[in-house]
RNA sequence: GCCCCCAUCGUCUAGUGGACUAGGACACCGGCUUUUCAUGCCGGCGACUGGGGUUCGAAUCCCCAUGGGGGUGCCA
């Protein structure tokens, strides 16, 4: 097995990325998972995905493969991980339990590791005196320290029993390869719990555990967990580790400066609520009706309960109040239609940069640029305007081919009515519509065409501006093109547009004069692809039925 | 409070003592193209947080201040 990893792995780095299964795959972990990816690659080393599913509670069903999926769909192919096996598995650290009992019961029994009996209470009470006398909260060790009697008799009278680790009473310097060396005085860390009182690892214990086990080389993470650094160098002595080289990634922020997070939807979609209601909009009744949730659990929800809705509901609102939900998640962004090669040449140049003008960069140039020398300290925002710019880049730039794809996946994950076109037709589509930006866009622009004609509705003022004004002399250019439209043949751009040419020349009419009318009749409002794709991709017979529909709407209004 | 990290246009960044009147991209503003909406093209605006050093010379090195951020959990 070490053979066959060493044969394929020259330089010897193993890193990886290492999620906790609470949900879909957020932008910040994606830029982690990305650089450690990137690194990987570069180096031609091998990168692991391990599940971290200590905390039993918060493990949310089907997050592992949500998580997968998305890491999928951004390209970053792993070589050892839950899905795919690897020599150092299970990959998931819920079925790595053996392994963290084998290490507590060394650093216990080597007397680098205690038992301790406090309940939450407790301990929260310590907390509270701490900071009440303004002092930073530490907690005591015990002298002489429990033995394994004390335990037994802490768990017979029903104690939680936690085992903390006994921190060096030492100075430490890490270093870390992005920021340099970072020191820490005697006395700075507290003896932390590395075993929970329901026999699980912490965070701390298991990561430390498992990237020794994994024989993890580089360890590329988000820089809030720079604090947790030194507790982990102390642990691997203790359990005579060798210590992975760190890299502590720049945080990721909103463009306002605040934490991204799944909140930030919630927020969006309240503020806009509170709005609806303050101006009488909305009643709370109609709100919670909207939303289809009980009246209860909308007052909750508005008071900043979170998890009082759920994100089907807060859609709902979403939809009614007219905002757009933030996309947080990976999955947000491919529901809203961009391409996943933008997203990650987006994300990458979040704290990283090649070191030249370059900004449009394929995944291996990515690969051939890609230093952790390279890496910012400096914590970045994450612009959207930017990425709706790329996006629209990579869009323009895409293989025929790529984009059909692509628009193929968007349209059957998203649910997109667009998902029933053939080949040809979304090809065409496509096409009539370049200089979109995201694939929703694409849908808002010419989605109508696609609706059965009965069902198209005409936007009020579209109508009176275009159709009905001086007269209806809009409606009077649609009447005369009707019969000269019917008889038409055959019925291609190219044929349509020398038709509109020609009838314009004809009738001293301008351009706008004619495919304005044409395009509310058939659309419904005043945009649509150009008109002769417009009526391409609706077909003649559509066309025709449309039009007829739209004068009918207008005598039935008389 | 305590500990730690960071600091160039609004945003992402280039810059590692002289080539800096600080470069690029997005956004913004103005114009052009156009049958709509977009796209595209051209131009413009716009930054070294402040103060002390070091040096012939500092965006670049050091110190302090200020500001921002992270950590301070039986979450990861």
């Amino acid at each position: 097995m070490l053979q066959d990893v060493s044969m394929t792995n020259m330089s010897g780095v193993r890193a990886r990325f290492a999620p906790s299964p609470t949900g879909y795959l957020h932008v910040g972990g994606a830029r982690t998972a990305l650089f450690n990816w990137l690194f990987c690659r570069r180096h031609g080393g091998t990168f692991v995905l391990r599940i971290e599913d200590t905390d039993i509670l918060r493990n949310i069903e089907g997050a592992e493969q949500k998580l997968i999926d998305d890491l999928r769909w951004l390209g970053m192919d792993y070589d050892e991980g839950p899905d795919v096996g690897g020599p150092f598995g299970p990959y998931r650290q819920s079925e790595r339990r053996d392994l963290y009992d084998a290490a507590v019961k060394k650093l216990l029994a080597e007397g680098n590791a205690y038992y301790a009996f406090d309940t939450p209470e407790e301990l929260d009470a310590m907390r509270k005196a701490a900071e009440a006398k303004k002092e930073s909260f530490k907690y005591p060790r015990p002298d002489p320290l429990p033995t394994e009697a004390d335990a037994a008799r802490a768990r017979a009278e029903g104690r939680p029993v936690v085992v903390r680790f006994k921190t060096p009473d030492a100075p430490i310097t890490v270093h870390d390869e992005i920021l340099g060396d970072v020191s820490f005085e005697t006395g700075q860390i507290e003896d932390l719990v590395i075993v929970k009182s329901n026999g699980w690892p912490t965070y701390h214990f298991a990561v430390v555990v498992d990237d020794a086990e994994m024989q993890i080389t580089h360890v590329l993470r988000a820089q809030e967990h720079l604090m947790n650094t030194p507790k982990h160098v102390f642990i691997q002595r203790a359990l005579g580790y060798p210590t992975p080289k760190f890299a502590h990634l720049p945080l990721v922020f909103n463009i306002d400066g605040t934490k991204m997070s799944k909140r930030d939807k919630h927020k969006v979609v309240r503020t806009a609520v509170k709005d609806r209601l303050k101006t009488k909009q909305w009643t709370k009744e109609t709100a919670a009706q909207i939303a289809e949730c009980r009246a209860d659990a909308f007052d909750k929800w508005l008071d900043k309960a979170d998890t009082e809705l759920d994100m089907a509901q807060v859609t709902r609102l979403a939809v009614a109040a007219g905002v757009v939900i933030p996309e947080i998640d990976v999955h947000d962004f491919r529901l809203s239609g961009y391409l996943p090669e933008a997203l990650v040449n987006f994300v990458a140049l979040i704290g990283w940069s090649p070191k030249d003008d370059r900004e449009i960069l394929t995944r291996q140039e990515m690969i051939e640029a890609f230093r952790l020398e390279a890496i910012n300290k400096t914590a970045g925002r994450f612009d959207r305007e930017k990425l709706l710019a790329m996006n629209t880049d990579y869009v323009a730039a895409a293989a025929p081919d790529r984009l059909l794809g692509a628009f193929r996946d968007w349209a059957s994950v998203s649910g997109s009515a667009l998902s029933k076109l053939d080949d040809a037709v979304a090809a065409d589509l496509l096409d009539a519509c370049r200089g979109f930006r995201t694939f929703r866009d694409l849908e808002a622009k010419a989605g109508v065409l696609f609706i059965p004609d009965h069902a198209v509705s005409y936007e009020k003022e579209s109508v009176k501006k275009v159709l009905e004004k001086g007269e209806g002399r809009g409606y009077q250019t649609l009447q005369a093109l009707l019969p000269q439209l019917d008889s038409l043949e055959p019925w291609t751009v190219e044929t349509i547009d020398a038709f509109i040419r020609d009838y314009c020349e004809q009738s001293g009419a301008k351009m706008g004069d004619v495919a304005q009318p044409l395009r509310v009749a058939v659309a419904g409002r005043p945009v649509s692809p150009a008109i002769g794709q417009t009526l391409v991709l609706l077909g003649k017979s559509s066309t025709l039925a449309r039009i007829r529909r739209c004068l009918d709407l207008r005598t039935r209004a008389m």
